[in-house]
DNA sequence: GTCTATATTCCGATAGAC
DNA sequence: GTCTATCGGAATATAGAC
């Protein structure tokens, strides 16, 4: 892994571990052992390592959904859940979350970035929910988009709920949307 | 008002606007035209503030439940929905959200009261719907903790990605709620 | 590319006058 | 209760040596 990914990995890292605003270069230069200088040199301001965090996101997301492509709407769908146990499994947030709810603090230039993250799994999620619908495997009444962000909440926040509450609720919450698309006999 | 008051309903605004750890004594004092150290001098320090900021979420929660305690459950719900529905109209998030992803930077007294404002909100919701489905006002499958939570999550995180999609998705996703819980003819 | 050194700004917090 | 003044520390960022 070069430089350039090990900060963009710890960035990440940290601000779904602590949010935006915590965390700093000074963390990064004590993780992975290089100066705070030298982190400069790759990425000159925050607000450039905050796009890059992203958009290594966006990425990761394009290839789960290459890899995912020819397998059922079941399996891509538990394929999306399984990022979120992961996220879950870490005491993490998603990087939605963490930076919508800093939102009114960052550059414009993050802002952008995170918006075409969002439209991108939303686009994605209700893609797989209309393929499961046609297939008989998932039943559900409303728009295909509208039950993408009913899911998408779910999941987004009870990462967040369950740091509060107890750590099973994920696994409830997770049953729970796998349940209720399951067609009724 | 009291200052007093004046500062915790600041701070309140600035947690849920830009989120705990970017609001600072300053800000306070540059709205509310009172200087930093007679900030400390009724909060001695910023997890003092935190924590009388949540303590009167509590309250604000049981004044309103005590003032819809004997109205149906529908009218309980929708005052419920009506609380996130004021918070979308000022942009602001939550602030079990906002202080959710802040989490592993928080005091343990933050993170205790926020604990028990969460349980709080929980059990306050499983109740109207335990009283509505028991006057078939309401039909659910699940647990009514668990829909309590699928409800809850919705809402947290709608807050949080309508900042990113269109403010008409938080419109969207309160009629969904309320259209699935309908019983079916 | 990474380093040392430093500039600049802001933060939470405290001492003490009024 | 509110003020002025200040401390100690941490943040982002830059200049320049290697």
């Amino acid at each position: 892994m070069t430089t350039r990914e090990s900060i963009i990995e710890k960035a990440d890292q940290l601000i779904r571990d602590k949010g935006y605003n915590a965390f700093s270069f000074k963390d990064i230069s004590n993780d992975i052992g290089i100066k705070t200088a030298s982190i400069h040199y790759h990425f000159p301001t925050k607000s450039n390592l905050g796009v890059a965090t992203i958009k290594e996101h966006i990425e990761r997301v394009e290839i789960l959904k290459e890899k995912v492509a020819n397998e059922s709407p079941l399996t891509k769908l538990q394929a999306f859940l399984e990022v979120q146990a992961k996220i879950k499994k870490e005491n993490k947030v998603c990087i939605v979350g963490s930076l919508a709810t800093d939102l009114n603090t960052l550059d414009d230039s993050i802002k952008t970035e995170l918006q075409q993250f969002a439209q991108l799994v939303i686009t994605w999620l209700t893609g797989i929910l209309i393929e499961g619908k046609e297939q008989n495997i998932f039943d559900f009444d409303m728009a295909p988009r509208t039950k993408a962000i009913m899911i998408i909440t779910n999941m987004v926040a009870i990462v967040q709920l369950s740091r509060l509450t107890t750590d099973d609720d994920f696994e409830l919450v997770r049953e729970t949307i796998l349940t209720e698309l399951r067609p009724k006999k």
